[in-house]
DNA sequence: GTATCTGCAAAACATTTGCAATTCT
DNA sequence: AGAATTGCAAATGTTTTGCAGATAC
């Protein structure tokens, strides 16, 4: 759970990050910490678009790029064409609903997926996808 | 563990799957029982390129989409900007280390992984992604 | 002979890069 | 002023598509 919430902690948060506070990169920050959907580049630009008229999506591809980097958020390759962003960056789990679209977040037992095959190995990311069909949208059938 | 070997098994795969067995289609699919280091389009374009002067790369998307839809061949996506196949379907997960660039096969427990979060949902797909340091780059340091 | 498969060239798309204009201190 | 940031336009790189020629049954 994230406690962030308004604009003068997203700002703190960057800067505690080594990140100048720009009013994009406090907006784009803020649009992953409100809107936890794991949006794209699309969604993120389209919609911050409308109330930051110049925007550009060069600057939300640069801000996406410095946000990972400095792990204040996470990237999600669940689909192949195109990239989505979370600010969550605790371990967790994504699954995909095939009929509805929606991304759900769950919980990880990260002892449990260490597997004995990587027994000596350094484990510094772990990315679990599931996709098949969410509860709502089997009981809607 | 697959079985198969010989290029007559190669085609009896595809034709139990409804794919006719082209020349191309049994070269690409034959490349990937072979060699199981979850090759990237390019890999397999260039490798049988030597041997198959009129073979071309759209052929080798149209085969490997052919075959990924057929469930013959996994994708891989623990890369981002392209994407590696695996003609190993059974359930598995990819860890690739950072330093050597090697994707290495591990073991999961299916049980395991199944998160309380996802009750009454149907997972159809489980991608397991890690990335780090393998034992080998960890011993020559 | 008809349907399928192949391969070239062009298109489509997401993402990155070069660079000039803008902003901030 | 000087350094960092932004944004446009062009480039990049992977994958898809349209279509004509080749192949198979």
């Amino acid at each position: 759970m994230l406690i962030i919430a308004s604009k003068g902690n997203i700002a703190e948060h960057l800067l505690e990050h080594g990140i100048k506070p720009s009013y994009p990169r406090i907006r784009i920050l803020e649009y992953l910490v409100t809107k936890r959907n794991h949006p794209t580049v699309e969604e993120i630009f389209s919609n911050l678009a409308k109330e930051i008229p110049t925007l550009s999506k060069t600057t939300v591809y640069n801000t996406l790029n410095l946000l990972t980097e400095a792990n204040i958020v996470r990237v999600v390759t669940i689909e192949e064409n195109e990239t989505r962003y979370d600010a969550d960056v605790t371990t967790h789990g994504h699954f995909k609903c095939c009929r509805c679209g929606s991304i759900y977040d769950f919980g990880i037992d990260e002892e449990a997926l260490k597997s004995d095959d990587l027994r000596n190995f350094r484990i510094d990311e772990m990315d679990v996808y599931y996709r098949g069909v969410c509860k709502k949208c089997l009981e809607n059938i």
